[in-house]
DNA sequence: TTACAGAAGTTAACACCGTTAACCTAAGCG
DNA sequence: CGCTTAGGTTAACGGTGTTAACTTCTGTAA
């Protein structure tokens, strides 16, 4: 009858809730413990240690955010159409689910120096996804990219770029905010677009 | 006759090299003060926290980006040559100087919520540079861009990726590394011209 | 020459941190 | 009934940022 929600999930969602409201620096593991209503070592049953638990919380938002952008972007025949459906849905994503889009890019850099290449690799579907609906619309002629991996990446960080003047609230207050983000995707999209220079 | 490097550049410099060797987790005051010959105590002579010695960290660099890119853009008199200096000379920057160029991007997140907006606009004169030039280059004609401000934030998440997949030696090794460089910032700045769509 | 002020450093201590080792306790089972 | 195991606990380690109180040197004004 109980609710029973594992502690193992409690304290991944208190980690990506205190994560996220007060920043990675003053998240401490007797501070999760203690939300939790539990010892600090407790932690330690669920994962070796804080790294972990960190790159357990990155891969969780990984892995949503695939499964987020394929659900919408698999459907497409059309290359160009499921091109669109990625840009457009990782948007969304970013702006539906802040704290878990931040977590994948906010922890980073430190605790990922020891993260894993292999699991790394194997949770961005997204970005594969990417990848080979880049190259399928080169080979038909609707793209000219000569490096569709390094064409992705761009991407990406173009799209991030989008996210995160939005969710950091940046944007100048003249600026309607839906109108900046569906021209934001729609020039991300047009600069990969076959077209010709006027002159 | 002797050397005399003021005690506070030492700190810097230390810090500085430390960060980009064994990444911001591992660096602690104490540490530093260690290889300064000094006791931890003496570093807040200088800085108010260690906050405060990373942001001084970070202004520092942005300040050396803006004038590395000011030296090469601003004497381009023609507004889509100074365009095409500054994006090349962000990206150089990056890989002449990485640890300088790495501080920029990897400490922030966690520190940088508390850096003083004043500070941080201040220091972004090569953002507003890029700015500056996007609005001309617009009223010469020669771009179509309706938000210059945003248009600049998006290059600069563009450039930043190039420099990052070179730095991190993610670059695929059959890729060429100087012919990536030249055609992503020639792609970056050619998404930003005026074109027309072939159909 | 002496008195004093300020600069540049020190030591000792506090509260907090991640992590380990050793211990406890209840549940399930042969 | 006894044993194993899962799921916790407490106590302790060495390390951390930071503070308060102190020393020690250097220049200057009386």
């Amino acid at each position: 009858m109980s609710e029973e929600v594992p502690l193992r999930d409690q304290i991944l969602e208190i980690s990506r809730h205190l994560l996220y409201e007060e920043g990675y620096k003053s998240l401490s593991m007797r501070k999760i413990a203690k939300q939790a209503d539990v010892s600090a070592t407790s932690i330690y049953l669920y994962f070796e240690n804080k790294d972990h638990l960190l790159h357990t919380l990155i891969e969780e938002s990984v892995e949503d955010l695939s499964r987020f952008i394929e659900k919408r972007a698999l459907p497409k025949t059309d290359s160009i159409e499921r091109f669109k459906a990625i840009t457009k849905s990782y948007v969304e994503f970013g702006l539906q689910q802040p704290e878990k889009y931040e977590i994948i890019y906010k922890v980073r850099s430190d605790s990922m120096a020891r993260y894993p290449k292999e699991k790394f690799r194997k949770a961005r579907r997204a970005y594969e996804l990417l990848v080979k609906t880049i190259e399928e619309s080169v080979r038909q002629g609707l793209m000219e990219v000569d490096k569709p991996v390094v064409a992705a990446y761009s991407i990406w960080a173009q799209l991030h770029g989008v996210v995160s003047v939005v969710l950091n609230k940046r944007l100048d207050s003249r600026i309607n905010q839906e109108q900046f983000i569906e021209e934001s995707i729609e020039h991300v999209v047009q600069g990969f677009l076959i077209r010709t220079t006027v002159s």
